[in-house]
DNA sequence: CGTCATTTTGATAGCACTCAACGAAGGTGG
DNA sequence: CCACCTTCGTTGAGTGCTATCAAAATGACG
């Protein structure tokens, strides 16, 4: 069904998943690596829309996202979908206890990396640098969650200014910013429909804030209007 | 302001923040108990809206919830305030990065025991038991903050229904469902006002899925109606 | 019993959803 | 290379759910 892309695969670049500036997880990260790569299953390749854990599989793998997105979602009886978060190249997902309380899917043609977790709990009860940083990158995947839901109580345009805001920083603030996942999933992100996400971004674009290069891909003209619709 | 209730302090009970089935944070409890006298500061008492932590302040501590119950929550520019979670006797949080994210406050009078993050995270490391409690803490935390986060996509009946359903079985399913919090809280908790959440009650009132013996008690009637508001 | 905070109910408005159609982009096959 | 098809995104018209504004009812407390 989903054409696939080239199917090299990059070679594995481990970026931290929490600030640099956390005190714990901090100092030896080579320690991290060679702990890792110990006990990785992978690099795996998906293609869009593939499924990479189900709701309800048991969770005997973390994920670390080595290229592509990944959705981490739930999809509900009456054929709703709501995406919780996307994971980018570097971030280290799976948090949960025995079973996945959602599914993750590869939003683009993504590799990922399967880390065993008993056997990384194991290296951490050994090791206090990776213990460290589990907690860390745990610690600030509650954050992120904490502010995604409380982002969903606010308005179309907040909710859209923000999460453009969020991916361009997290993509690396390029000149462009190019969109990896399809409007519907940014719109099943938001708890939006596609119609009131594309309505909000002419409405951005009326206001000069971004202008549309492409389809997928924005330029962000006045990242201060842009600010200014956050909050 | 606010008029306190009697001032006695009660024993420091340390119910389990993660489910019982959890296989890491399991076996020994004892030590994690022992290890947390040893660092615990108070308890401390709070009366209703007593700010607990400010929005910012450098996460020194983390916080067990003795008795009460504590709101976590943002108020942005506009006024508005978001409740990201209620905390109840046994909860453990304040899980962050460097500073506060969120403001904690009394939604009643309370009790607090403060844990000093370094020195917990110091024990953590020598002692497995507690690096394991902790990371299924966090874990569980995350969980829920994801779950409300898909809450918060759906509609007014159906985060209500959830709400009481939830709330009803973290304060052990006893005949009536007292409601610790008020209205107001209830509803910046869903991200809906007080007269959108009275009238969703109202109508399951009217469904026979609940009955209002007064403003604060509800006696859940059907349980299954409440369900069905679910998903 | 009066005052104040809180909750409930009513009337109206607005934002986001639904349904529908059009337009753009990419892939496929002739 | 072009016609066709399919998927995805955009725009428009109308509806519905939830917010807002206003006021009455309930309850707590002195």
């Amino acid at each position: 069904m989903t054409k696939a892309g080239p199917a090299k695969i990059p070679a594995v670049g481990v970026k931290p998943a929490v600030p640099a500036d956390y005190p714990d997880a901090f100092g030896d990260e080579q320690t991290v690596k060679r702990a890792l790569s110990a006990l990785r299953r992978g690099p795996i390749r998906f293609y869009r829309d593939n499924v990479i854990a189900c709701e309800g599989d048991s969770a005997d793998y973390l994920f670390l996202v080595v290229s592509g997105v990944i959705r981490s979602c739930k999809t509900f009886q009456n054929g709703t979908r709501s995406i919780v978060a996307f994971y980018l190249p570097g971030d280290l997902f799976g948090w949960t206890d025995l079973k996945h309380s959602l599914s993750a899917e590869a939003a683009t043609d993504a590799v990922v990396l399967l880390l065993k977790r008993s056997a990384l709990l194991s290296i951490a009860s050994r090791e206090n640098r990776v213990a460290s940083y589990l907690l860390a990158a745990t610690t600030n995947e509650l954050q992120r969650a904490q502010e995604h839901a409380l982002l969903m109580s606010r308005s179309a345009k907040c909710r859209v200014a923000t999460f453009l805001s969020d991916l361009w920083r997290r993509l690396g603030d390029a000149k462009y910013l190019d969109l990896p996942m399809s409007h519907q999933d940014i719109a099943d992100h938001l708890g939006l429909t596609i119609e009131t996400l594309s309505r909000t971004i002419t409405d951005m674009e009326r206001s000069g804030a971004v202008k549309r290069v492409s389809c997928r891909r924005l330029l962000v003209k006045n990242q201060a209007s842009l600010a200014l619709a956050i909050d």
